[in-house]
DNA sequence: CCGGATGTTCACCT
DNA sequence: GAGGTGAACATCCG
């Protein structure tokens, strides 16, 4: 489920937890915890600092070292049992105890807390210290000309090059979009998806530009990355919300993409 | 039973 | 080296 938007509800959640005492760490799937018992032997009696979050990488800081989560497509961050995204979520409800793939105990005063991570499908990834570096600037906050350095300039003798929604999906370059805000963003900007990235106009680019950070806004507030005006028609049958066109469906970078032909240029 | 899924990574092409 | 494609990961849902 976690795109940008929800990874943000978490961070939040997850800044709760600050001035708490690390009490116990459970990590008993080594596929979404590997090396567990290290995770363990770093974390227990730290104290979390405060929570940060970068593109869909979700950041907590410790006395210590640095606990990064990385959700997948259905990973979950629960505080004591409660998501941060209960009642707005397209994914599996965290209902199941079988899919906490990770579980912190954290005390303060004689209190307890739990922070966990669920997460049915098990993409999700649980470590410490994560390279924060290789992430490209965060979608909320990117600048114009960071987004025109994301997208990548035309080399000569380039015909084509990688295409505008690989560039937005490409967590090196600009970290947060997913598959679902990419297609909104697109749709709202009016542009294909298929285009050649770096065959943007200076004034279209300030379009995806103004675009990508007041979608990121609107599903924000509307409650995560499915809340677009395009999800309802991404099904077959499903027609533009904005002139009726019968929408496409392909593969774009890899991802199964819905557009307007008639209006996405 | 089958197809698809909000993500990341890797092998293998061109 | 750069991009694209397809598979894999493992599980649930419609």
């Amino acid at each position: 489920m976690p795109e940008l938007v929800e990874v943000e509800r978490y961070r939040v959640l997850a800044a709760q937890v600050a001035g708490w005492r690390v009490a116990a760490v459970e990590a008993p799937d080594p596929l979404v915890a590997p090396d567990g018992a290290r995770l363990g032997a770093a974390l227990t009696g730290r104290t979390a600092v405060g929570a940060r979050r970068r593109g869909k990488l979700l950041l907590l800081d410790t006395s210590g070292q640095t606990l990064g989560i990385r959700f997948g497509m259905t990973g979950t961050l629960l505080l004591d049992g409660r998501s941060a995204v209960d009642g707005l979520l397209h994914a599996p409800a965290p209902r199941d105890d079988r899919w906490v793939r990770f579980r912190m105990r954290l005390v303060r005063g004689g209190r307890a807390r739990v922070l966990a991570l669920s997460d049915p499908r098990r993409l999700g990834r649980v470590v410490l210290d994560p390279d924060e570096a290789a992430l490209g600037p965060d979608a909320a906050a990117v600048r114009p000309a960071e987004l025109a350095a994301a997208l990548g300039r035309r080399r000569p003798g380039d015909l084509a090059g990688p295409a505008l929604k690989a560039r937005l999906l490409d967590q090196h370059r600009l970290a947060g979009v997913g598959n679902l805000i990419a297609d909104e963003v697109l749709w709202r900007a009016g542009l294909d998806p298929a285009r050649p990235a770096s065959g943007l106009s200076p004034a279209e680019v300030r379009r995806l530009h103004r675009h990508l950070r007041a979608t990121i806004v609107d599903l924000s507030r509307w409650g995560g990355s499915h809340t677009g005006e395009l999800m309802a028609e991404r099904r077959p049958g499903g027609r533009c919300p904005r002139d009726g066109s019968a929408l496409r469906r392909g593969t774009v970078a890899g991802r199964t993409t819905w557009w307007c032909p008639a209006h996405q240029r």
